[in-house]
DNA sequence: CTTAAATGTAATAAATAATATTACATCAAA
DNA sequence: TTTGATGTAATATTATTTATTACATTTAAG
């Protein structure tokens, strides 16, 4: 199984009002237009991300959406908790059924949590080293070297 | 999304055989009982693991399941990587159709690729550095801890 | 050589989850 | 008051995981 395409999505779209935000108005219609899906999956990903403190969203006319803290300090960890939609957090899917009245099925559990945790976390601490201002930088680089 | 419970599913599979191999007849049928599971899942597992080298998988008549190598030489991304769904062996999944008439949505795929790869890496690295002995061992100490 | 016990696997069903879409209420600026 | 935006419910669609049935195939042993 995989990892959600929300993530990519959010950093996406979380790049797109920085470095767009000159260009277009940053709305859930110009920037679904640039991801490539609909309108309401942007929404849905406002919503969490709102939710999180990384960007302030505005509703109305003229409204639209910009960052609510410095691109440095928004870490790609930051992002994908915002969109987890799993409510626990927890990466590894476990069976559910163990059968207690076998030994290996009444201790795996107790074995083998500790170890998902621990290979989860180094996950995360990848993901906590990296930045937006990071991406950024390099989308940024990625434009420039275009116009030659 | 989380990872499939083929992979905690596998780990059960791998612990069983060699715990409980004096114990019972080591079939998919009598892990099946341990793990809770429907028996032809545990032999698509078997037939995962056996094309990784991991297992030997004798049919008919007193058939079976045996290790194919030493406890401390299968490590936990071994495991990872014979049951793995996913063909290309991608923990991400990628929005489809990012827009490549916008700046952003015709870089983000460079930008963000390599990026995946560094935090995918680094989840596999501390798979790797987890072996079946140390499941076992645990395994075995809580077992033992459970006669008193 | 026949039988019994096991794996291998195809076919399908059921359950769960991700993604897409429509519709409309709500809100805010001009 | 109008316009343009978000918020969100409801639903549909698609994909994926897990479960199950059925049966062909293999192998050991009597």
């Amino acid at each position: 199984m995989q990892i959600s395409s929300k993530f990519t999505i959010a950093v996406h779209v979380l790049t797109c009002i920085e470095v767009l935000k000159d260009e277009m108005p940053m709305n859930s219609e110009t920037i679904a237009g640039s991801v490539g899906v609909n309108p309401v999956i942007i929404r849905t990903v406002f919503g969490e991300l709102k939710k999180a403190g990384l960007i302030i969203v505005q509703r109305g006319g003229n409204g639209g959406v910009t960052l609510a803290k410095p691109i440095d300090e928004i870490t790609l960890l930051d992002v994908y908790r915002a969109v987890d939609t799993n409510a626990e957090g927890e990466l590894f899917r476990f069976h559910e059924n163990p059968n207690a009245a076998c030994p290996v099925g009444r201790n795996i559990h107790n074995v083998m949590d500790s170890r998902l945790t621990e290979i989860q976390d180094a996950m995360e601490e990848k993901m906590h080293s990296m930045t937006l201002a990071d991406v950024i930088n390099d989308t940024e680089k990625c434009i420039a070297s275009e116009h030659n």
